[in-house]
DNA sequence: GCTCACAGGTCCGAAAACGGCCATTGGCCA
DNA sequence: TGGCCAATGGCCGTTTTCGGACCTGTGAGC
């Protein structure tokens, strides 16, 4: 995963800890939990606290996470990725809030079904925690196998969808 | 223990308690006391009040217990077991009515005298009570060792026999 | 280039557990 | 001695459990 060193920035409180937001002019390109795992080195990029894209995100997110907002309207772009991991992370936004999904059947799902064990190194390399729902996959048994930004997030995003 | 999902199956009621039948369209496969041991799950099964076989069986049981019948002529399956169990569950039909024989006995019929314990095993697995007569099997001094149904409902069956 | 480590899942073989047993053993008492 | 009882250990097919091998795509480290 790499990012382009011209990208606009911001961080942003939430129940949650603190959350970084990244965007190119026109687009939502990157969504962590900060300090959390795979999270790329932004230290090039400059902060613009009145980015549009930002600040729309910003919002809604804090809506989200408040209960009072079940979905996003929001330009996104995951442009960054491999074929494999765009493909994973476009089977990622059919599973529906409330719901959830194996990482064998999200590798059945894109016409791999041997590989969720690659899906899963996939989905945490998801770039927009919360907005594209990683937190919905579960090991088959229903088993909570883990989360970049920790279980605890994990937890607490689904309980916050019911 | 493998059984088709497509059974047809009733439950009647008996002097020792409700009994349940199962049978394919030509042939009874099964016949348990309602919550013994290793009854198999028979919910997928299909209630057929008025299936030949069912119907048969259920008059013969009757007549059965109530000393009116002293053998059986049913068409019967034991297609379900494995190699083992279906000649152990052979051998248990030549014991006479009124006769007995113990485990090592079995086990010595079928050419595996040392197998005692696992003729145990396989008598307890027998999937037609009564009619294949597993209640006369003893231990080697004529204890009761034990029964699927209860040890209460094998003295029972053995008192009518004689 | 190569190896390694992963937010999984499936399959297969070995090992252990589990019985509706039975013969043997050793203690106990008449 | 002889008989009875409880504890013991071997017996055997089935079921369950457990551990490893393999599959898979990617990036980090070498």
């Amino acid at each position: 995963m790499k990012f382009s060193d011209t990208l606009a920035c911001t961080t942003v409180p939430s129940a949650l800890g603190p959350i970084v937001l990244a965007a190119t002019d026109v687009a939502l390109v990157g969504l962590w939990f900060d300090g959390q795992r795979h999270q790329p080195d932004g230290s090039r990029w400059h902060q613009a606290l009145e980015h549009p894209v930002l600040v729309l995100a910003s919002v809604q997110i804090g809506d989200y996470l408040a209960g009072r907002r079940s979905q996003f309207a929001l330009p996104l772009s995951l442009a960054g990725g491999s074929a494999f991991e765009q493909a994973v992370w476009r089977a990622l936004q059919d599973i529906p809030r409330g719901g959830s999904c194996s990482y064998g059947a999200l590798a059945a799902a894109i016409g791999r079904p041997k590989a969720a064990r690659a899906v899963g190194a996939a989905v945490g390399r998801n770039p927009l925690s919360i907005i594209v729902p990683c937190h919905r996959v579960l090991g088959t048994g229903g088993a909570l196998t883990g989360y970049a930004g920790g279980l605890a997030r994990k937890v607490a995003l689904l309980q916050l969808e019911g």
